[in-house]
DNA sequence: CGTATATTGTAGTAATCGATAAAAAACTCA
DNA sequence: TGAGTTTTTTATCGATTACTACAATATACG
């Protein structure tokens, strides 16, 4: 169907390979020698397919959050407020030790810190940051609305909490933390849940 | 008291400009152009009072432990378990929210990931995670030893799932969390703390 | 003063960074 | 087949990276 030259390459997988150098490495960390290699694709034809770094990293940030980081969404969807907290600190973990790709989320390891001419990517993911921790919020709004959290419970608090965990269970991956401790640390944090605790781990 | 010509900077104040460079923007995001710049030190200067960027950065780091983070060695003096974590999260959000440097923990702002080459500032940042971990678990383990924690407490888990919040609040901060809201997550980190919650916040 | 020592300032190193120009190659359509 | 279109290939581009050689400078010591 195209006009030209057919490409050698299907962008989605090599997107998915920009991902992995990315997650790996840090946004400045990943050198487009890197991304190209794992890439498979030449620099003109990367460019040509992506414009340049900063794009071809938020559209793999995009890429990222439909398919790795899927879990947040996913979780949200539970019945109770406590099980999507429950799926949330699940999904986490198992995104993190999955030997598919590297641990931890890229939301904290892409970029936390980064040289002025990267501060926007720094931006981006603060950004993305505060929207899956505003996700987790208004989930919890509903549950207060519909009566499965406790009406004095302050939903800002109670999301900006178990993101922070999720947060530092990524900083935790990255030091090479095990799947049992990270367990151990999210069954932990959910001892803190309104309304006592009936199942403690 | 030296021998040839004296030097035109502080060497201590120095590495202080040299923390603060690395803190703002990470150990690769951290140019030597803009580091000799914040120091007032000029190349061959700085190499020669202090090695290379590595070098540089595991001595800036020392300061930094000696210096903005002593607060941890201090709070886990107090005279509780209970006391030394409330310590910790306030002496952890006291310097992540102070504005003289920039917000966040260098244990994890510093370098989460990195390109191959600094792959071992990575791990010294990693291993001194864990010695901070490791030190924090030991007073925990002492709280046991001493009954001011119940025996069925695990020290490790507790210190793991305390730090584990802490690098999270610096994740936070990084993403322009307020104090008031750092202060809030760790409130409410604290209301699993084993044996009951006298008071609440 | 003169010599030794150590730092400073200037200039520049090779290598790598992200990003491209230009031409050859592979397709569609007339 | 040949014109038009798009990609690949090859070879780079200037800028920036971490790092250093060399000579001038400023001190202490004899």
């Amino acid at each position: 169907m195209p006009r030209g030259r057919p490409r050698k390459f299907d962008v989605e997988e090599a997107l998915d390979a920009a991902l992995l150098v990315f997650w790996r490495h840090g946004y400045e960390g990943a050198s487009l020698a890197a991304l190209t290699k794992a890439m498979g694709v030449n620099m003109p034809s990367l460019y040509a397919a992506f414009g340049n770094k900063e794009l071809l990293f938020r559209k793999a940030l995009e890429r990222y959050l439909q398919r790795p980081a899927s879990y947040l969404p996913k979780a949200l969807e539970a019945p109770t407020a406590r099980g999507a907290a429950e799926q949330l600190f699940r999904g986490a973990i198992d995104m993190a030790m999955n030997p598919r790709h590297p641990d931890g989320c890229l939301l904290v390891q892409g970029a936390l810190t980064a040289s002025p001419s990267a501060e926007p990517i720094c931006k981006a993911l603060s950004l993305t940051r505060a929207a899956a921790e505003a996700a987790v919020r208004r989930r919890f709004e509903a549950a207060i609305a519909a009566g499965d959290l406790p009406a004095g419970v302050d939903a800002a608090i109670l999301a900006r909490y178990i993101i922070t965990v999720i947060w530092g269970l990524s900083v935790q991956a990255a030091g090479g933390a095990t799947r049992v401790q990270l367990e151990e640390v999210a069954a932990w944090a959910l001892r803190s849940w309104p309304g006592g605790n009936e199942r403690e781990l």
